[in-house]
DNA sequence: TGTACCATGTAATTGGTTACATGATTAC
DNA sequence: GTAATCATGTAACCAATTACATGGTACA
């Protein structure tokens, strides 16, 4: 199985949506550790219907076009129980700017320090975000992770590690930039 | 252009290399951040070629296979230049784990306990491995990133994302693992 | 005798992005 | 009017992995 196919049955574990709305959920919240375009869901949701783990009906609607919703099913919840605990399947890791920091001495130390301010800044941004989110969900699901309902909780657990990156990220840039600017004067 | 063709010509600004030995680079130390198989390196090589951003020379060996040694052109060398300083495309973040960690609620709590207890373990050896190319570093390039070959702190930098990575993700798998522990008793 | 390494390629397949395609409703 | 959102699909293309293919040398 896909990990698209996964990523879909999570969401659908959680409720019932049409194409359309996980169109949007791979776009944020999921999407920002598993995004996927409409033209992929489309098809891999008909691949999981033959496959048996969803099924859908058509909800006829009045001043909109109508949709199909779609449904896990007892072995599509089985699938994805299987999968859960079992270890991720290495990915290769690929970071374009920790390639060009690599390749950082052919450049103009100004124009490469300019690069990794601005990075950082886009990294923070994203960081203050996440951060906006977290203050939400502990005004709303309460402070303690350990007392949230076990479903909301996997959501905070993954908002953590989209905060620690970005922060990590954040300050990796900062150090790169702050490095190529002392270079210059020594 | 392709980002591979630039990771071959950033290797190819170092030094000299074969089909072979860039394979070598994009399993380690390279493909810390940026891989490819030897499936994708040669027809990369030869469109590179074509496009005048490499030449080659054969060299022949006796008691091992002959070999291609590609070395980087002018041209070359100005198009890696252009591309280090750009912002890099954005990328989507796909990370199985995190996608785990969002389905978690659906596991059960001891099994997601040791699948992070499982990848801690190995988040933190690949940190070590990391620090002890850091340790190297320092050993024979010298202690401060400021006054190291530029090309030498280049790799350095890369070096030191590889470190944060591995350090913040260790410590979220550490706390997922924890956090799981400690619903058990609430 | 078998495994690992050197050395270079092609073919098939999968996963993902971009582009093509259509059409209604709502808000500015 | 026109842009945004709702709603669902297909086609073309690109990037990357896996598998197919060959053959010599070194070493245990």
């Amino acid at each position: 199985m896909r990990t698209l196919g996964y990523a879909v049955l999570s969401l659908l574990s959680r409720e019932d949506l049409s194409g359309y709305d996980l169109k949007r959920w791979m776009e944020r919240p999921l999407g920002y550790f598993w995004s996927a375009r409409h033209s992929q869901i489309y098809p891999e949701l008909a691949r999981l219907e033959e496959e048996g783990f969803v099924t859908h009906h058509v909800v006829e609607q009045r001043e909109r076009p109508d949709k199909k919703v779609y449904g896990i099913t007892a072995s599509g919840r089985e699938a994805v129980r299987e999968w859960v605990t079992e270890p991720p399947s290495s990915q290769a890791t690929r970071d374009e700017l920790v390639l060009k920091a690599y390749s950082i001495w052919l450049a103009d130390p100004d124009a490469a320090a300019a690069l990794f301010e601005e990075q950082e800044r886009l990294h923070e941004e994203q960081l203050r975000h996440y951060e906006e989110i977290e203050v939400w969900m502990q005004d709303n699901w309460g402070e303690s992770p350990e007392r949230m309902d076990f479903d909301r909780f996997a959501s905070y657990a993954a908002l953590r590690r989209g905060i620690g990156y970005e922060r990590d990220y954040a300050e990796w840039c900062r150090w790169v930039a702050a490095k190529l600017e002392e270079r210059r004067s020594v």
